[in-house]
DNA sequence: CGGTTGGTTGAGCTGTATCAAAAGATGTGG
DNA sequence: CCACATCTTTTGATACAGCTCAACCAACCG
């Protein structure tokens, strides 16, 4: 969790522009000129590509204080899209890299935070390669449980704003082995899927037993 | 790539050392006190992770040029290992913090290059979850050619400085498997196996479109 | 030349993708 | 507030790709 003095927090809202948008709204598609940089203020965010498969790969979904907007050789990297409604600080990339260059202590926190981003796409890089579909799932909803509990919400009851299909593309299953890892979740008991978009570690022993044995 | 300007240079310089280390040698074990970064100044280094179940997740390869020594709390992630015999250039990871926070421009080519692997990451963490082990194969040689495009060599012939079973851990396949696909890569004539550690790639458009076609 | 390490080849089994269809949610307008 | 239309998720049956186990081959080394 990267806190930034007050001094910082100025510089940083004054070349910012708070939006909001509605569920389904298109941020910037893969490819697009890159102008901004955003941050999540509230709200989930999935970023991904359409491969010329079909398939969709999604690579991160974004929660609050999740900055993104990564671009190579001026053009955005990945198309991104909000999941529920959202609110975001848009940055314009010229003036937040002046910004950066102009103050070092400030930078340094961005680059704590790309440097921690960039951990845990190895770790997930490495988790996701697992092969049972039951383990690939309950390490996501551990990964979705870790983020709940760092935010200060009370753990086991696990907020899943995604539909199936999204996490589909993002453990790189398909949309019924999702489902049917779900089942199986359940009915050893391990986790209660409570609604569509909430999911309830019963057994916390025994879930991460299943996480770690990878 | 990373460009430096010669003041810039020579701070670093200051504050490293040169090591050589024979191949197989350790680096680092995951866990340990980190207290340098390093930067591969010749050869090359695998980052890995043993898991619990005994399979080996391998990270990242690093090349000339990369820097590695990312920890977390204080202790390093990965464990990594020369994979040939190799030179390093290692910092202090107290003093290089400290000419960060200082040289603004310095930092913001660390902030580039770490944005820099950050996609990298992401980018490999797709394209490894296709299915099919003769396409992952040969997106891991597409990603070895292309490091080896820009580093100016001629392209068509790449270097493999790592073993089959390093490469199984990489794409997450089974050592049979990588064998298999490459036995397939041969025998629709895209790619020569032409010793232990070092490809060629014989047909370009169709290699790429198989590489494409995730 | 035996030994060791690294790689290839073969046979069978398991688990996930795929295709197809039913069942559940969600939202809209009457 | 209900009934319909749509979208999402679940469930079922089948095929196939890659894992596992096991044996074999080949390079490298004293």
């Amino acid at each position: 969790m990267i806190t930034l003095s007050s001094r910082q927090r100025e510089e940083l809202v004054q070349i910012s522009t708070e939006v909001r948008l509605p569920a389904r709204t298109i941020i910037y598609r893969e490819d697009a000129a890159a102008e901004w940089i955003y941050a999540v203020a509230v709200g989930t965010v999935k970023s991904y590509r359409d491969l010329p498969s079909g398939r969709r790969a999604l690579a991160i979904f974004l929660f609050v204080n999740d900055l993104f907007g990564l671009a190579e050789n001026g053009r955005y990297v990945n198309t991104t899209e909000a999941v529920v409604p959202v609110t975001l600080c848009r940055f314009s990339l010229s003036e937040l890299m002046g910004l950066l260059q102009q103050d070092a202590a400030l930078q340094f926190r961005f680059l704590e935070k790309v440097t921690h981003e960039l951990r845990e796409s190895q770790r997930r890089a490495i988790l996701i390669n697992r092969r049972d579909a039951t383990g690939r799932l309950a390490m996501f909803v551990a990964l979705m449980a870790a983020r709940t509990r760092q935010a200060g919400q009370p753990e086991g009851d696990v907020p899943l704003p995604m539909s199936r299909s999204d996490i589909a593309d993002f453990i790189g299953l398909s949309l019924e082995s999702v489902s049917r890892a779900s089942a199986d979740l359940e009915r050893r008991g391990l986790v209660k899927f409570e609604s569509r978009h909430r999911a309830r570690i019963l057994d916390r022993a025994e879930f991460d037993k299943l996480v770690a044995a990878v």
